[in-house]
DNA sequence: TCGATTAAACGACATCTGTCGCGTACACTG
DNA sequence: CAGTGTACGCGACAGATGTCGTTTAATCGA
């Protein structure tokens, strides 16, 4: 399988844009691979040959929302002069608040599932990135385990969001107050909720 | 359906069984339902006489540990004299850790998700019940938004130790101490993240 | 103890998933 | 432009889900 084949570019496509397409129109839980091929006028086989099953499908039409997310981490680098940039992890939490109340709303309480879990994976690079790239935690709490809490913790939200009856706007409003107030950016360490 | 007919029980009793039996030996994200009823030595067709699906009866299964979960935010009740009292929502979040590390464990990537849904179910209504009882958070976010967030990002620590390769031990000590600096009780109400 | 109730077994059905082998037609290369 | 590689369509398969109608047998009341 030759990913840059034309044939494939193009097969690969036509399904992104049916699995989005779909999941705009219908209940995303009730979405079947089966449905997605026919849409995109491509053999159900054929969708096994480009993706291990309808997840990995999803994952990759929603790729480009993943990697905005992933750059968020990177646009503000701690070696920049860092006056009137934002902390690099607020600037994450403000893009995950937007994309909860993106995708909370497009996608149903199965569909949400498997954003979250794409999205759960994305944060945790990206987090754990910015540590290993030098910022630091107050706390006494292990660099690693860290990371992956701040990651668990915000996609929780967007999975509860987008499962309960709240309105994902509000959820997603109350998470950036709740980190934007318990977060902040000292002498290049990044500290959580530990007020000096 | 007559759910205490004794017949009824016997079914149900031998489906929780099954289930945890299964979940415990092999990998439960490739359980089945078809598995799990012929474990039991019950038709197929018959367990759907009692659970509408298997994340139904893994619920229904689990409900016993997610009672003690619901319970553990009633352990301090808010009328009660304070002063050697743990607050109430940090005996939730202990009870949460104490889940974290058993469950993340037994359960695999995708069992997580189910016990994670049931989880956030009974963590919401704890939570604000919590509130509704007299707690009142310190900052302006919304009441229901609120506890919504906590519960939230509570079951998004578990789900995530699940489906990445931390130590559920870890992860789940690194909840409780973030948590455990960031949220007090005072004057009656509940202070999440805001220092004084 | 007998009869009415009903949970459960049983077989069948439509649909979806994941996989396979085969033939065709499109795509790069010399 | 011819030739080789290969992505794709096609048909079929086993296994799982969810549902249905019928039959068997356990339960409980009289």
């Amino acid at each position: 399988m030759a990913p840059d084949d034309p044939r494939a570019r193009r097969t690969r496509a036509s399904l992104r844009a049916a699995a989005l397409e779909l999941a705009g129109e219908r209940d995303p839980a009730t979405l079947t691979l089966s449905a997605v091929a026919a849409r995109a006028g491509v053999n159900r086989a054929t969708v096994y040959l480009h993706y291990p099953d309808l997840d990995a499908l999803f994952a990759d039409a929603m790729e480009e929302a993943v990697a905005a997310v992933a750059q968020a981490a990177q646009l503000c680098p701690l070696d920049a002069p860092a006056e009137p940039a934002p902390p690099p992890l607020v600037t994450l939490f403000e893009h995950v608040r937007e994309h909860a109340t993106l995708y909370a709303r497009m996608l149903g309480p199965q569909g949400s599932a498997r954003f979250a879990a794409r999205l759960r994976a994305a944060l945790t690079e990206a987090v754990q990135e910015r540590f290993r790239a030098g910022a630091r935690p107050a706390s006494d709490v292990p660099l690693d385990v860290h990371a992956a809490f701040l990651a668990g913790a915000l996609v929780g939200v967007i999975a509860h969001c987008a499962s309960c009856d709240e309105d994902p706007a509000d959820a997603a409003a109350a998470t950036w107050r709740l980190f934007g107030d318990g977060g902040r950016v000292e002498n290049e360490a990044v500290v959580i909720n530990k007020p000096s």
